[in-house]
RNA sequence: GUGGCUGUGGCGAAGUGGUUAACGCACCGGAUUGUGGCUCCGGCACUCGUGGGUUCAAGUCCCAUCAGCCACCCCA
């Protein structure tokens, strides 16, 4: 179809781009006051980024990217997410050779090929950062709380951030084991998807949404059980470095991420108001991917929040604005000969004092002018520009609110008003 | 990728096989000659997502296709 957007794909309209303007400001502020510095990175990527780095296995790789040969023959993919993209410019630059930790952050569209639904789309905008080269937990609490504070910014009521551990290659095959011998004797019992993660992937069982399969899995050994000492360790601090900054947070035992690229830190937003898609953002510590991607040792945190659902946990909790835009403190109505080219110039002249103006651009009758003054940009003046007046080197100022209007002479007009509205604007601050 | 529901003008929405496709909002115009927000009047769908088919006759039935919505999988 010529004339509609490609599935799962939507146009942001003028009525929405301001609620976009005021999310990319508030990131803008907030990166800048915890230190980030933004980067930009291509939309695409050499397919290898996301297969090594997101990870074959996953989801996201199997089944939901982008991939397409170029006319050059090599294999590119529509980024998926951000972190392994910013990996891979890490590297390309050296980035982790000056100080450390390197913190940047970003933001734009993604891309997954997946049935939209509510809150989720085939392109869709995520804001996320990264900080590399530190393992402390500090980290995890900073880049955790950055998150909850974005939303506590734009307002955000009942949103739950869920927190995990889900150790490292050291303690993670003790729990491989454990969760597969408890599961064992009931492996029949389990759904078809978990029947295969037994092997693959035990730890996702901990987290299928299938009843009978979180009934098996009620009392099964967790992860945070069989974490080493080191990740132990870490975990508790991270609690407590949240505590000390005053972030709630929910333990949750079952929480596992999705992405292969993982360790230690896993945690996850949720909102109660947009539906089953109810995740608005996610992130965790993954102290391997670097490496995985041919760098060296460079240890990694950080965030993906998804906007679209932002946005909607927004309009649904009624943080989003909706009053029209369009006010403008004048609108100059022109009738006859000639008068269009001097409302034109008053129009300017106005403008280049700061001031909200309109005019009529097709002819049409005062009447229609007026109507569209009042109703459509709530001009609390007119300024009519008539042949009559003209001669005279008049203009006639309309108070539309009053209803009461005179003749100033037209050299008149910019000062005149640029004190009326100065005059308004004192009086709404009050 | 799987399933359910839906698809009529810019938006909302009637229409359940039969002459010219209700209505509301929005938009545009008019109600004597240059004056608004209220009221009144008028205009605005050669056409019912698209393509086939059934029928004397289809927006109304059937099939396909595309799209939207919701859910599953998974995730933002």
């Amino acid at each position: 179809m010529l004339t509609s957007a490609p599935r799962g794909t939507k146009d942001i309209l003028p009525s929405q781009t301001r609620h976009w303007h005021l999310i990319e400001q508030v990131i803008a502020q907030l990166c800048q006051e915890y230190g980030y510095e933004e980067i930009r990175t291509p939309i695409f990527e050499h397919s290898e980024v996301f297969h090594r780095g997101v990870g074959d296995s996953t989801d996201i790789v199997q089944k939901e990217t982008y991939d397409f040969t170029d006319r050059g023959g090599r294999e590119l993919t529509l980024r998926p997410e951000g972190t392994a993209p910013t990996v891979r410019a890490l590297l390309e630059h050296k980035l982790y050779a000056g100080p450390q930790p390197v913190k940047v952050y970003y933001q734009g569209p993604m891309f997954r090929f997946g049935r939209p639904q509510k809150g989720r789309l085939r392109q869709f905008h995520q804001f996320g950062i990264e900080v590399f080269g530190a393992t402390t937990a500090q980290v995890d609490a900073e880049v955790i709380a950055m998150a909850m504070d974005f939303y506590r910014r734009l307002g955000l009521k009942d949103i739950e951030l869920l927190l995990n551990s889900i150790g490292c290659p050291q303690c993670r095959p003790g729990h491989r084991e454990a969760l597969q011998q408890f599961l064992e004797p009931q492996k029949e019992e389990m759904c078809q998807d978990c029947k295969s993660r037994f092997d693959k992937n035990p730890m996702r069982i901990l987290d299928c949404k299938e009843e009978k399969c979180q009934k098996l899995s009620h009392d099964a050994p967790t992860t945070v059980g069989y974490l080493c000492d080191d990740c132990n360790n870490h975990f508790t601090e991270v609690k407590e470095l949240l505590d000390a900054a005053g972030v709630e947070f929910t333990l949750d035992e079952r929480l596992v991420r999705g992405l292969d690229y993982y360790t230690r830190t896993a945690f996850e937003i949720i909102s109660k108001d947009i539906g089953a898609q109810s995740s608005i953002g996610g992130g965790g510590r993954y102290d391997h991917l670097v490496e995985k991607l041919g760098g060296p040792p460079v240890p990694g945190m950080g965030f993906g929040l998804g906007l679209e659902r932002l946005l909607l946990t927004m309009e649904e909790q009624g943080l989003l604005e909706t009053e029209k835009a369009e006010k403008r403190h004048i609108f100059i109505a022109s009738i006859g000969e000639g008068t269009k080219t001097v409302a034109f110039g008053l129009m300017q002249t106005l403008r280049r004092q700061g001031l909200f103006v309109e005019m009529d651009y097709q002819d049409r009758s005062l009447k229609a002018q007026l109507k569209t003054a009042s109703n459509r940009f709530q001009a609390p003046y007119v300024l009519i520009v008539g042949e009559g007046e003209l001669e005279k080197g008049e203009v006639t100022l309309r108070a539309m609110n009053k209803g009461t209007q005179e003749n100033i002479p037209l050299y008149e007009a910019p000062e005149r008003l640029y004190a009326l509205i100065q005059e308004d604007r004192d009086r709404e601050k009050g």
